[in-house]
This record gives structure tokens, C-alpha cells and sequence, in this order.
DNA sequence: CTCCCGATAT
DNA sequence: ATATCAGGAG
């Protein structure tokens, strides 16, 4: 996409970001989160839970889990190698097992029981980074706060040429800029859809990708 | 940087 | 057999 006249680098990588945005619209029109969840804590054990693991097995495991636990105070005061086994099948189960006991007892001692709303309290959470606290905030309380970088975000920004770094936060960061921040929120669902469906990490299909005209790494 | 870790796709 | 999956902590 050339420059025209007057217009600066950086606008020109917003229209073309524009123009990735409208394009993965049209094809996801229904871009959300596809965890299952009906609270704040809900979404953020989830999420803790997602760390590489596909959605559909931390649903799965969900599915009863939240039947069993049903605020932080349950998290917090159960039994680690019972709740270890309750969350097994989504694998590094200790450290997720771990985390969600820890970060529900801060939550209890710290935040009165409640998922805090803010970056800075999110974060400090045993076990929450970024890009939970990202999720928690866009879906949950619905504040454009960040930008997700997951696995495939940070894939699909990287081969878009949206990013020339692997680090999620100066990633995330590239993306802050050229994303207008409403869009932040769904911006992310787009590329984790697109990420799954077309642009997959092992043999992405650029035949059928709406972006392959105006991606620099296409194989078409 | 390494470690954590089970389940599924290729 | 091996890569990959909504990462975070040490």
C-alpha cells in the first residue's frame, strides 16, 4: 500500500491496519471469546487455565468445575492436590493449580472477594499477566485497556508485518499504536479467530485468506 | 533463558 | 514422532 501525498508512515500503517480490521470483520462477524464463562472469576480461572491448552479442553474441564467452585473463598480454601485433579486435563496443572489458589486468596484478603477492574491490580494476582488481565478487562468488564497477545496473536501480527518483535509487550505496544483503541477488545478476537481458522501456526492456509493480497508473508 | 504438562492435530 | 495449544514465574 503506497503513501500519498502528505501522509505520514505511521497514518499509513493505521489505514492499512483499517483495512485488515474491516476485511476480518466481514469474516468473523461473531469474533468473541470462546471460553465459556457467566462471571468475572469465571473468565479469569478460565483464562488462567488456557495457557497452552485449546479452548474447547479448558471448557470441558470448566464445565464441572464451576459447578464445584463457586466463588474465590472455594478456590481459596481448597485442597491443592484436590483441586490439582480437578483441573489436570489442561496440563501444567500444579503451577495452574497453584495460581488459582493464590490469586483467589489475594482476591479474598486483598480486593473483599471481588476480580479487581484495574491493570495494575490484575497483574499483581499470582498467576495473572498481561495477557489474562487483558482478557479479564476487555470481556468481562468491558474496558479496552490492552490488547491480548496470545500464541496467536503474536503468530498472525508477525506474519501481517504488524510487528517486527516477539516480545508480547512491545508487540502489544506496535499494536496499541495502530489500533484505535475502541477496537482494541475485538481486534484481538479477530486475529485469535483468523489465527485458528486460516493462519494456522503449522501449515497456514494462505489460498483462502481474505488478507493474502496485502500480506507480506503470503505463499499465494 | 528454562520449567511446567496433558491432549490433540499433522 | 513431533508441533502446538487464549502463559506466567523463577
Amino acid at each position: 500500500m503506497p503513501l500519498k501525498r502528505g501522509e505520514t508512515k505511521d497514518t499509513a500503517m493505521t489505514a492499512r491496519t483499517q483495512e485488515i480490521i474491516s476485511r476480518l470483520k466481514r469474516e468473523y462477524p461473531e469474533a468473541k471469546t470462546e471460553l465459556n464463562w457467566s462471571s468475572p472469576l469465571e473468565l479469569l480461572v478460565a483464562t488462567i487455565l488456557s495457557a497452552q491448552c485449546t479452548d474447547v479442553r479448558v471448557n470441558r474441564v470448566t464445565e464441572t468445575l464451576f459447578r464445584k467452585y463457586r466463588s474465590a473463598e472455594d478456590y481459596a480454601q481448597a485442597s491443592p492436590g484436590e483441586l490439582e485433579e480437578d483441573i489436570r486435563p489442561t496440563g501444567f496443572y500444579r503451577n495452574k493449580a497453584k495460581a488459582i489458589r493464590g490469586m483467589a486468596q489475594a482476591i479474598l484478603t486483598e480486593h473483599g472477594g471481588e476480580v479487581p477492574r484495574s491493570m495494575e491490580e490484575l497483574v499483581a494476582l499470582p498467576g495473572v499477566g498481561r495477557k489474562t488481565a487483558n482478557v479479564v478487562l476487555g470481556n468481562a468488564f468491558g474496558v479496552d485497556e490492552g490488547i491480548v497477545v496470545d500464541t496467536h496473536v503474536r503468530r498472525v501480527a508477525q506474519r501481517l508485518g504488524l510487528t517486527g518483535h516477539s516480545d508480547p509487550e512491545k508487540i502489544e505496544r506496535d499494536l496499541m499504536q495502530s489500533v484505535p483503541r475502541e477496537e482494541w477488545t475485538v481486534f484481538s478476537h479477530l486475529l485469535i479467530f483468523h489465527g485458528r481458522r486460516v493462519c494456522k501456526a503449522r501449515r497456514p492456509l494462505c489460498e483462502d485468506c481474505v488478507l493474502n493480497d496485502i500480506c507480506p508473508s503470503s505463499l499465494v
